[in-house]
DNA sequence: ACTTGTATATCGCACAACCGATATGTTTAA
DNA sequence: TTAAACATATCGGTTGTGCGATATACAAGT
């Protein structure tokens, strides 16, 4: 056990929070996953979650882009995130005070 | 994928994060994280979570209670929570605004 | 055409979280 | 002193997350 909490199990929940802002491509995700945790997750991380996320109908291809696929949260998506949010929440009903010291991101 | 986010790879620092407020039990922490997730986890995912905790330092028994034995936060715990937080606020830096909307809890 | 850089995709694997079942004390009640 | 209830502890096994390596596709520059 190396460290306390290596975050794992947030994938999936944190690129359908992303995706449901903005569509966005696998590369874009892993850009912005590595930004927020400090590394960033190889191909072989991402492109099998999004896969799984799609055959869900959490997530959907959108054309856009030259050579990138944009990816879209779908209605069950929004439902799905929803509920996962909700039970976010409940776990960690007591972390407001530490997200009040932080100041919002760009 | 049965829901989009079981939470696992939490149980660590959310324990870390109820023993640093209250000295607790096993029982307790089973009781409590039943409470927030919707299921009691089992006896085999706690003891041996708080087994590692305190071969790791982050945790120390301490005497009290009848048949119970209560765990409290060490400092390298206290340390560990630090960074362990720091790098949770980073990853879930935009949910602030989900925070804000819920009432805190007794 | 050929190379280079970028994005997507898949495969096998490692590791850790978590569970279910079970065993071992330990306290209270009869 | 037995029995019942409670808390702790351990073991084996399952699940699934994430990684490394590799392959494919395509655009742009030379």
């Amino acid at each position: 056990m190396g460290n306390c909490c290596d975050m794992r199990g947030f994938l999936t929940f944190t690129v359908l929070r992303l995706v449901s802002k903005n569509s966005m491509s696998g590369e874009e995700l892993r850009q912005e996953l590595g930004r927020r945790k400090g590394s960033k997750p190889s191909p072989g991380t991402v492109y099998p979650v999004l896969k799984a996320m799609s055959a869900n109908g959490w997530i959907r291809e959108v054309g856009h882009g030259i050579r990138e696929k944009k990816y879209r949260i779908t209605a069950a998506g929004k439902k799905e995130l929803k509920s996962a949010t909700k039970k976010f929440i409940s776990i960690f009903c007591d972390m407001k005070d530490e997200f009040d010291k932080v100041s919002a991101r760009s």
